[in-house]
DNA sequence: CTGACGATTCACT
DNA sequence: GTGAATCGTCAGC
């Protein structure tokens, strides 16, 4: 079930390449996301959740996006760049939330990691986070996954294959059955397009944020 | 330049 | 369940 307090050995992962992100159908590569490790190595400190819970964001189609009608603005470029780049933004002034970037370039499509589950690092994660008890909200919800993993609005842009920032495949892989979709958190502005089934959980995982249906 | 607001979280009632 | 925190971003003037 649960891999906390293992240890991640290079040589038991491949690091996504560059053609799991150049990829037209972003709610595919939301799903194949679940189970896939992100790590993070800043300054000597690596820590590492596998993911559980993601959000696709269909680029200018989708009105829940940024990059609804292809608008392009300072912070929504990257998202216009390459697949495999990270695209952080600040939400509420607080909240830094990462996103992969899909698809070719000019196609701004994103998806958003709501939640890992911890793997390598739970000691710093604690630190960061400031939590003093260790509990299932520690990588829980996408500002949590961010602070816990160290990310920050400057790491917007990076490699996602060459960089500090990863995402690893070590091999698992859940079942369907383990697996559900439902509608996005927090995109009531978005119309119609609030209720796409473009979020994806794997559904008994304690890390899971908000509603699981 | 200004004002409104957000892909959230947490403490409180 | 409600509301505050907090600031970069973006549209509009």
């Amino acid at each position: 079930m649960s891999n906390l307090g293992n240890i991640l050995m290079e040589k038991d992962y491949e690091v996504l390449g560059r053609s799991f992100y150049d990829r037209s159908d972003v709610t595919i590569i939301a799903r194949e996301l679940l189970g896939k490790i992100l790590i993070t190595r800043f300054n000597g400190e690596i820590t590492s959740g596998r993911i559980v819970e993601t959000e696709a964001y269909n680029g200018a189609v989708d009105r829940a996006s940024h990059a609804y009608n292809n608008r392009r603005t300072n912070r929504t470029e990257v998202m216009f760049g390459k697949p495999g780049t990270a695209y952080v933004y600040l939400c509420y002034g607080i909240h830094h939330l990462f996103n992969v970037v899909t698809n070719r370039e000019e196609i701004p499509h994103a998806i958003l990691v709501r939640a890992v589950e911890p793997v390598t690092g739970i000691d710093i994660m604690q630190d960061r986070t400031r939590k003093k008890v260790l509990d299932n909200t520690l990588t829980r919800g996408p500002g949590n996954v961010s602070k816990a993993l160290g990310i920050f609005r400057y790491h917007t842009g990076l490699d996602l294959i060459e960089s500090e920032i990863q995402i690893v495949d070590d091999g698992l892989r859940y079942k369907k059955k383990e697996l559900a979709v439902t509608t996005r958190i927090g995109v009531d502005y978005a119309g119609p397009d609030a209720l796409l089934p473009y979020r994806y959980i794997v559904k008994e995982n304690p890390y899971v944020s908000g509603k699981r249906k």
